[in-house]
DNA sequence: CAATAGGCGACTAAATTAGTCGTATATATT
DNA sequence: AATATATACGACTAATTTAGTCGCCTATTG
């Protein structure tokens, strides 16, 4: 419970890898070889990434991803929801899909922790997150 | 990602029936009906709070739980703890378990915002996140 | 001593997460 | 224009984690 998953993990050491080097374009594969990470899978978070507006791809024969963003402009909350879709403490808050629905005896309690949660993590930043 | 999991979510059904109750004692069995939730593994998870101090056990023909503990004094941090085993945010920060090791390049921060967030969930207790 | 209730280990099933494969599309270089 | 390099994306399989079940044991009350 209450872990990252790989995704984030791949994405957080992906923007560490730009985060210090100068602002040449990386490729998918000199990423995932940088940070000894799957390739596909890494391919799959940058792109992600990009089209999110956190990179920039570049296509072609020197081509790959730069940084697009400041990492002190995204939160911690903004990348988990771009690369894993949801930060909530429940499913039931985004889809419906719990067995108790009306049942359930702790609707409101979860809901006013899931937005403790949530705002904590949009409070934290990445560039926070790497300059310890 | 970063979901609750049902043990806790029984957890937090089962301390909240107990908080809004008078202090008789109820079995695991009442606790499960009165949540909808399954009877063995709420068993369980009483069984682990109570191991933990934060039910009473009594055993016998009107045998139960009563809560043990001002739930004011215990934090989610604690609870997840209890229930869960753990709340790191990545299970090498715990075990030794994880391939990259020497190789992983954001041990500093993963271990950084683990405590943020281990300090987050620290500073919330049970009965704050029962009123709203 | 029977009825009720907690305690615990081992197991099965379900769901989620992680990783792979194949193929299409875009663009710089030659 | 051809080719090499790189991104983009859908579908699939494998691995892991989470959820739930079963059976049996122990303790206490009436």
């Amino acid at each position: 419970m209450n872990k990252l998953n790989k995704k984030v993990e791949y994405a957080l050491m992906a923007l560490k890898h730009f985060s210090e080097g100068d602002d040449t374009t990386v490729s998918a594969k000199d990423i995932a070889e940088a940070t000894h990470s799957p390739a596909e899978v890494t391919a799959r978070v940058l792109q992600t990434l990009s089209s999110h507006g956190i990179l920039k791809a570049e296509y072609g024969l020197h081509g790959g991803y730069r940084l697009a963003k400041d990492l002190s402009k995204v939160s911690v909350y903004e990348l988990m929801n771009i690369v894993d879709g949801s930060t909530d403490l429940a499913k039931c808050l985004s889809d419906k899909e719990c067995d108790l629905l009306k049942n359930c005896t702790i609707v409101t309690p979860v809901e006013n922790l899931n937005k403790k949660v949530q705002d904590f993590y949009k409070s934290i930043s990445i560039e926070e997150v790497f300059n310890v």
